[in-house]
DNA sequence: CCAATTTAGTTTCCATGGAAACTTTATCCG
DNA sequence: CGGATAAAGTTTCCATGGAAACTAAATTGG
């Protein structure tokens, strides 16, 4: 039987060990692991919260943008329209951000928070720093800015 | 009405432009939104092939791994068995792959090309080298590969 | 100023993927 | 050997998130 060359020791086949071959240069695979890997940070760290990590999210951006319009978050999170209203309503059912109809347009939606969440967001702010931390896994700080970086760049963030 | 300005300017608050603060240094967000560009690329480029990102993804792997356990390649693609059934249900359905009894373990599969699966990989090969073409998007030859180096350690994949 | 179009958000329906329970077979250990 | 436990897949059920159709309101063109 041929032996299988891995990368690293010459492995005979066993058949368990699994060639990945071109899939380790493929972006939309390593970003689907790398995704993975963070929500499990993410559930080890903020799993007490009761939020998962879209509302988690959505929620920042209401602290930091108070009153700014739910279509207008929505689009910055690249959530679309339709799981904005649902995000948003459970957010709302936990008390954390309220609906503000706005007076210049009939149709639009502001969100702020309510009492209840700008005491929540700030009690989690140190978990969110953490978060950050735990995020951060087994790179180093260099490397965790050069990965951030090169994400951004790639996601037209910049 | 105020001139929309773009986004590199201290900008007095209009109602569009959406303060992402603390989450541009989120991993995990940076990880969502770069995977929806990556999304886009696969289908982009792949779209006529009539097989969505697990599935290519899966068909490959087989292909590099002939024979090899259904529960191996799970594993290793970071796909539930659950999923993973549901799957290979689908591309046995195409008539890509098929499923064979293990002589050794009457519980276990293993996976291997069809005739029309080995036909159908051999005539996409190209198309999958463009996909990683598209996949880098604007990102340079040394960006990219930055990239997916820091991605795999990040995932533990060395 | 009114019809046509566009926009904000919601509702409904569907696809993707995970959790848990289950079936069958293999292994472990007394 | 034979019962207990573990493992491979499958099935069922549920949560997440998108597509399309819809409602209501704003805008635009004639």
């Amino acid at each position: 039987m041929p032996a299988k060359t891995a990368k690293k020791p010459p492995l005979p086949a066993d058949d368990e060990t699994v060639e990945i071959a071109e899939l380790g240069e493929s972006l939309g695979f390593l970003l689907r692991i790398a995704q993975l890997r963070a929500f499990e940070a993410f559930f080890d760290e903020l799993s007490a919260l009761g939020l998962r990590p879209g509302e988690f999210t959505a929620l920042w951006l209401v602290l930091r943008n108070p009153g700014m319009k739910q279509g207008a978050i929505a689009r910055s999170l690249c959530i679309k329209p339709a799981h904005m209203t649902k995000l948003v309503d459970r957010l709302v059912t936990a008390g954390l951000i309220e609906r503000v109809a706005s007076p210049e347009d009939r149709r639009a939606v502001h969100l702020s928070l309510t009492p209840e969440g700008e005491t929540f967001a700030a009690a989690r702010k140190d978990d969110f720093l953490a978060l950050h931390q735990a995020e951060r896994g087994n790179l180093s700080e260099a490397e965790f800015s050069d990965l951030t970086r090169l994400l951004k760049k790639y996601s037209g963030l910049d």
